[in-house]
DNA sequence: GTAGAATTTTAGGCGAGGCTAAGATTGACG
DNA sequence: CGTCAATCTTAGCCTCGCCTAAAATTCTAC
């Protein structure tokens, strides 16, 4: 059983990485896991042995990964360290948002508990990260999907599932970052994409980035 | 030879240690470098072999320990945002000053130049750390060691050479932080320490511990 | 239900960075 | 100058975390 402050950065990477997985739905798998850490799926095998030893994942050969309770709760420590550090890149020191994610994702294994605990103070116990992902409990999900969203509703962008530099600095010129209105005017048949409005002009996002943006239909108390 | 992207945390810390023994013109040793790191005198040597084959440092079995010019580059960039991360920690977040160095030496690692760039803006381009060690340049140096200060005279703390918590700790009750303002009154013979009075008070600073302290005249621009 | 594709695991290897125990070198001192 | 203690290096070993190539398993389609 791991202690917390034992974790060595790869540990703590890929309890990351499964948790993501986790939040979002999606099962964690082997290829998944390596594309995402960018390792090949060998070396994910053995790192999934060694955290399943740990405790910290339950797992047998070609089944299935799931985080045990010890697994899920030093995730947890490790993702909120993550988005206290994205928050303070963002607020404080004015960390362009689409390197936010990269930054935070090196800080965050150097973070001590207390110094966590000062950047929350600081910023006056923040709820989401700047990509819209929740700094504490994972509270009831009332989002969607882009892809699922229905047309012509009044919807809100509610956070990015994918934070990479590409994707962020993407949809910043879009308009489509978290808070953002907008409405699915359309959807391309067969694979096709889904056509937005937002700011008055209209998109096409495709399919696969569709699916990696949660929106909601907006709450009476958001609109400023 | 070496990248500045490439190195690993334990090249950095190494260089880290090896630079701070040199600004305090103590040379670095195998044994010295291998208590400050806290790892057995044949890890240093090990790791001396790698660093002089990344060109980071001359060396020959037995011999001195020297940075190289290259090696001196990236043992000054990694120093410079050890700093910066301490001011940071002890000016925004108010970490207290004992646990800033020992933060900060974690954190170094994980800042980009770019962030360390943001993170100087942000502060106005600070000249000194919390412990009196200069950020960029190193400057001429006119300090002396309290252990070498002549009685009777005003001195002001400049910096502290050990930065560890238990010294900071023990330093800051007896009010001899950088910038406090002291007189040696005695010195006690053989082996003895160095009687300070600071703020009213006297106290014995023992003699190892008063050679980390350094000491001037006061600027006459320093009396506010 | 089975062939072929995709996924996952094993086997074997490597470099980084530690350790201990033993040997080499240096240097201090009588 | 020689001896002995301190210092430093070598030798041999270990774990972590990655790799490639090959084998095993599972999934998908027919
Ligand atoms: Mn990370
Ligand atoms: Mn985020
Ligand atoms: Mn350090
Ligand atoms: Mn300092």
């Amino acid at each position: 059983m791991a202690q917390t402050g034992t974790l060595t950065h790869a540990v703590e990477e890929y309890l990351e990485a499964i948790h993501r997985f986790a939040s979002a739905r999606e099962g964690p798998t082997t290829t998944g896991l390596a594309e995402h850490l960018d390792v090949t799926p060998a070396s994910v095998t053995g790192m999934l042995k060694r955290l399943a030893d740990l405790g910290l994942i339950a797992y047998q050969r070609y089944g299935r990964i799931r985080l045990t309770p010890a697994g899920d709760r030093l995730a947890h420590a490790i993702v909120r360290r993550h988005r206290l550090a994205e928050r303070l890149l963002a607020d404080v020191l004015e960390v362009p948002l689409d390197q936010v994610h990269d930054e935070a994702c090196r800080l965050e294994h150097a973070l001590s508990p207390d110094v966590a605990g000062r950047i929350a103070d600081k910023l006056g116990d923040p709820e989401l990260c700047p990509h819209g992902h929740p700094i504490d409990a994972q509270a009831d999900d009332r989002t969607m999907s882009l892809l699922d969203a229905p047309k012509s509703r009044a919807l809100v962008v509610v956070r990015l599932e994918n934070e990479s530099p590409e994707v962020v600095r993407y949809l910043a010129d879009q308009k489509l970052l978290p808070k953002a209105r907008l409405k699915v005017r359309a959807r391309e048949p067969v694979g096709g994409g889904v056509v937005v409005e937002v700011d008055g002009e209209r998109h096409t996002i495709g399919r696969e980035l569709a699916a990696t943006i949660r929106v909601t239909r907006p709450r009476r108390t958001s609109r400023t």
